[in-house]
DNA sequence: CGGAATCCCTCCCGATACTG
DNA sequence: CAGTATCGGGAGGGATTCCG
């Protein structure tokens, strides 16, 4: 049997928590959640506003998540078809911290900046 | 002038704090931060203690993360040689949101695989 | 011990075209 | 509108070898 109440460690590369790290990891995963922090959107709402998003890897990443459990995916039967995702509680959790990390990333983004330039300035000397 | 006050737009991918973003998403660069928290670690270390990591990777990461001022690396002048990696400030003000993100990882690890054991029984049915 | 440099291959991702 | 399917380039990352 595999192993499964040894703690679960983030370092060990088999482990389950491991795997959901690497999912928040994932690039458009956070804009994706953090774009739909004010509700639920249609799917060329989330194209049009994450820039540099292929369809494919949106598409793609709504997929993960929603297989997650992170959001919803709802079809509205209409012509033109129209289809919504939304945050689920599990997502809305998830949320929280990552808003978080979006404030400090603009909170600290000058102090990285600086240390770039010092780092860069050293490194060519 | 390029512009700069025009609130930092994390989904705009020229705006810095994107480019902030994609470091943290980084799959190694979160580890190496956490495995730091404790203290001081050397670089043999950081290899033995972050699972699936290649010394080619953990190098690159570490230089990253020095970069951004994340990281201080200190080389003591011994044989055989000895380096040691440490938080600065900044890299502290970081890990306090990543172990936030280890913490949310292991306490919804059981609601994520759940999730996950459903979506796929519907995609095979 | 802690790297740097090289080779090489996978697979991520973007662009394009087509479907319901 | 909201996808799926396919192809191809290029970067990411592993294994190996050599250097200080």
């Amino acid at each position: 049997m595999e192993s499964k109440e040894v703690t679960p460690d983030l370092y060990n590369r088999r482990c389950g928590s491991r795997q959901v790290l690497d999912r928040i990891g994932d690039r458009w995963s956070v804009l994706v959640v953090l774009t739909l922090a004010a509700g639920p959107k249609r799917y060329g709402e989330l194209a049009g506003r994450i820039d540099g998003v292929s369809q494919k890897m949106l598409t793609q990443t709504l997929r993960g998540l929603e297989r997650d459990g992170l959001v919803t995916r709802t079809v509205h039967a209409a012509v033109p078809l129209r289809v919504d995702y939304e945050l689920t509680g599990l997502g809305r959790s998830l949320l929280t911290l990552l808003a978080g990390l979006e404030a400090w990333a603009t909170d600290h983004l000058a102090e990285v900046e600086a240390a770039r330039l010092r780092y860069d300035a050293r490194a060519s000397a």
